[in-house]
DNA sequence: CTGTTAGCGCCTTCAA
DNA sequence: TTGAAGGCGCTAACAG
């Protein structure tokens, strides 16, 4: 900004950084700031990052798939808070072409928040660059997740809940799509614990894009006398639901089903669909507050949940073998 | 990077950056490579944005709704095809609290892609900024929207199909979230456009937060002679089609229904449901042909589709009166 | 309270 | 083919 306002650089600088330490006539900063409006100045945000080392912009690592739903609010949630600290979130999706190594070479943010696993490659390049690493349900070597959700506990309760209900043998149903493994896998080894644990028997079976094909898994999983089924989403769910009909099975009758993500599908199928519901503003707050380190970040109120993830009973589920 | 290769700073820069007027020996070359691999040294994104005046990241303006379905995978595509053309790209759902004059003060995109509306003052900060600007099924005043994709044209083919099919009245069914007004208000207008060229009696109503009165919506539809539905997606006719079913109307003899965006839903209905789905395979290469002016982006292959859009002809339609 | 000054790490013209 | 030097726009010591 050319000391049009009449100031030097370092004035212009206290005043547009609104510096601590330094006390500046209320004068000289009107002058500042107006000549700055008129000039339509604004540092640039590359000069400033070169100079202190550090930008403010955080990168939310994503995994390669769709992110909707709950992690979709979450996200946005997030990217609220930061702006309110002064920080900018950007998203990037993984996808085949470039890594983080890549990415940090575009831009060195403040915090990268891991969504997905990172090699140790990856996480070795992003420390040496000095960037703040977070584990937010991506698993960084060294570094602990902390999202206070495990994706294990998703699949717990849902097992919890038809044991609840008197069921015995119970299954989880995986998505085709194995892109989603990295969700689903923890989901399923979550339910299969627990079902141990209350001594339910539990298989799992993994649909297959040929929709046609459900109906047949279905029909093995109810001669095999399983009476309950844990479902990766709402999307599962419902055409676990809608195989079970085709079969003449009746629902929650011969069969519960149990999805998550209490989207509409579920809410709109008949007989409706218990699921599991997320709790993520708490979350948020939290996460944001964790990158936030040294802002000041606008105090917020909502207090921490009982639960992350609760169960939301719906039409399909019923103690087993009545309706 | 340290002279450790035992050459000049000129000679670490030209051989980092392939420059094509310098001729640099082998042996040399070898020697910087060598030595920036075992130092681990990359060049700072910031010094080297400060310095040319444009960094190499295209940030992606979102609206802010969850993006899904095709328009995800088209983000995802052109991740991709960025990340060859030595672009990354960054993602930025709009929310309340920072524009994009906020966002540009953390970096300086090479372009930003506008997928939802820019204000006037957004846009002429970007442009004082020498960032480039390309609408992208969002409105920036001045620019020509690059998308090969009308949202207008979506409600158009809807309508087209049910005219095709004998149905003399339609109705456009809105979805309840009115953030989603500035997608499904184009789609409604296109249709009903199309209807007015075809001749056909046509309606508009918006579905509300409560599920039931979707039942009451459909029945006033269909007692005023409605036999075909338009509806803002598969989400939006998988309730229509439950709420005719609740009524004892039989879907599609009493009523035919078309969605958008060939999802799940749409498939496990029963009656599967008609519906649009996009080819943006196209779109995604063309964009970055577009962002990626004067790098070698990789040749690619896809030939411009016939349609960008294209009807699914499934059980839900059907002419009028009968099954 | 305000101005001077020295780099941050890189690219690039100019000379050698 | 390579080295030296200047400056991109900014911040933060350090005077004044």
């Amino acid at each position: 900004m050319a000391e049009a306002a009449g100031v030097s650089r370092t004035t212009v600088s206290f005043v547009l950084n609104d510096r601590p330490g330094a006390a500046i006539s209320e004068t000289t900063r009107q002058r500042v700031l107006q000549a700055a409006a008129t000039l339509g100045y604004v540092p640039s945000p590359e000069a400033r990052a070169l100079k202190t080392g550090r930008s403010d912009i955080v990168l939310c690592l994503l995994p390669d798939w769709p992110i909707t739903g709950p992690l979709g609010v979450l996200l946005k949630k997030l990217s609220a808070h930061l702006a309110e600290a002064g920080l900018t979130m950007f998203s990037h999706q993984r996808n085949a072409v470039d890594d983080l190594t890549q990415v940090l070479q575009s831009t060195t943010p403040a915090a990268v928040v891991a969504m997905c696993d990172l090699t140790p490659a990856e996480a070795a390049f992003a420390q040496q660059r000095g960037v703040h690493l977070v584990a937010w349900m991506g698993v960084i070597p060294g570094y602990p997740d902390e999202a206070g959700l495990r994706q294990s506990d998703v699949g717990r309760l849902q097992v919890s809940a038809l044991a609840g209900l008197g069921h015995e043998r119970v299954a989880y149903v995986l998505p085709h799509d194995t892109d989603l493994a990295w969700f689903s896998d923890p989901r399923r080894d979550g339910a299969s614990e627990r079902a141990a644990e209350l001594g339910l028997a539990f298989e799992h079976v993994r649909l297959t894009d040929d929709v046609g094909s459900t109906t047949g898994l279905v029909d093995g999983l109810t001669t095999s006398g399983t009476t309950g089924v844990c479902a990766y989403n709402d999307e599962v769910a419902f055409s676990v639901v809608k195989a079970a009909q085709r079969l003449g099975r009746e629902v929650p009758r011969d069969l519960s089903v149990v999805g998550v993500d209490d989207s509409v599908i579920g809410r709109l199928s008949e007989p409706s669909i218990t699921t599991v519901s997320f709790e993520l503003a708490h979350e948020a707050e939290n996460l944001a507050a964790l990158l936030a380190v040294g802002r000041n970040l606008p105090a917020r109120s909502s207090a921490r949940p009982a639960e992350v993830i609760r169960l939301v009973p719906r039409a399909s589920t019923a103690p087993p073998g009545r309706a």
